[in-house]
DNA sequence: GACAAAATAGACAAAATGTCTAAATTAATT
DNA sequence: AATTAATTTAGACATTTTGTCTATTTTGTC
């Protein structure tokens, strides 16, 4: 009885790997728009989301934003009167997250099918494999130091 | 009035750009299964995930396998009698669907962002680095046939 | 036909999500 | 300082999603 519990459990944890960085539409939409701003108020946020701006709105997306600073993707400057909120991750960092927990969920971690079925196909623009291409080619694949000068 | 909610349709057409590929994670543990072992029963996915094997597990397998039959990741041979079920897509290319959606959402579209964090700082392990090496070498750049002779 | 296994329909509670109301706080203006 | 407008906050709400479950029907086998 005991057993059942502690091996659903475990099957559990094994099968059903929970993604730590779920995000939400709205959210996504919010985010998106503080790194396009770098700093932005929700006054902005709003009119470019919600052109209608009614107080609900703005209720709205402060409700985002809350639920943002939570997860730790917005930090907000409470000092400043319209408060201001930047991002607290880097859309790249954000994208590199994204990616690593999707290939956790769908390949065990293994990055390579994601890529081998675009490459193959021709479900990638000209531009978005140039764009891989030129990534790749940037990094001479034997560099490896561990004990970087700059590292952050 | 009537343009306020054309207006606030196009703003959310534009900026919550609906996921066509959702899945949730229960349907993605069956689908891994699947995938590994390319054709399955409901019988052999429920012993697996739910090791209890109660009647009410059997029940949740096939609602999981219900719906990915709709959203069209699955096919079911109704003619066997227990019912075999196999992917009517490949890992691979739901992982790059994922990739693409995952772009659509986070960077309009561009791929770049996901891979140059990852591949600066060390989040990458040295096997995944590999891999992504390995599959951007495979691929001459300059190959560019449209007209491809096996065409699905 | 009776029985066991499998398939199916549909309900359910919990969680997530976008929205909203109402109240509290702050800044600016008189 | 009092009033007013803008902003912030707390929290509720309805809808959808999701994993689970009960009950019924169907199917194959003895």
């Amino acid at each position: 009885m005991l057993m059942n519990r502690l091996a659903s459990f475990l099957f559990f944890v094994r099968n059903y790997m929970p993604n730590h960085t779920a995000i939400s539409d709205g959210e996504l939409a919010v985010m998106r728009l503080i790194w396009k701003g770098g700093t932005i108020s929700s006054r902005s946020i709003m009119e470019q989301l919600y052109p209608a701006c009614s107080p609900s709105d703005h209720a709205t997306v402060h409700s985002l934003l809350k639920r943002l600073e939570k997860k730790k993707l917005v930090v907000r400057d409470r000092q400043t009167h319209p408060h201001e909120f930047s991002a607290a991750v880097s859309q790249s960092e954000f994208a590199g997250r994204q990616f690593v927990d999707l290939a956790d969920k769908v390949t065990d971690g293994s990055l390579a099918p994601f890529l081998s079925h675009l490459i193959q196909s021709d479900s990638l623009s000209r531009s978005q494999l140039d764009e891989l291409r030129e990534m790749l080619e940037v990094r001479s694949p034997k560099r490896k130091r561990k004990s970087n000068p700059r590292k952050k």
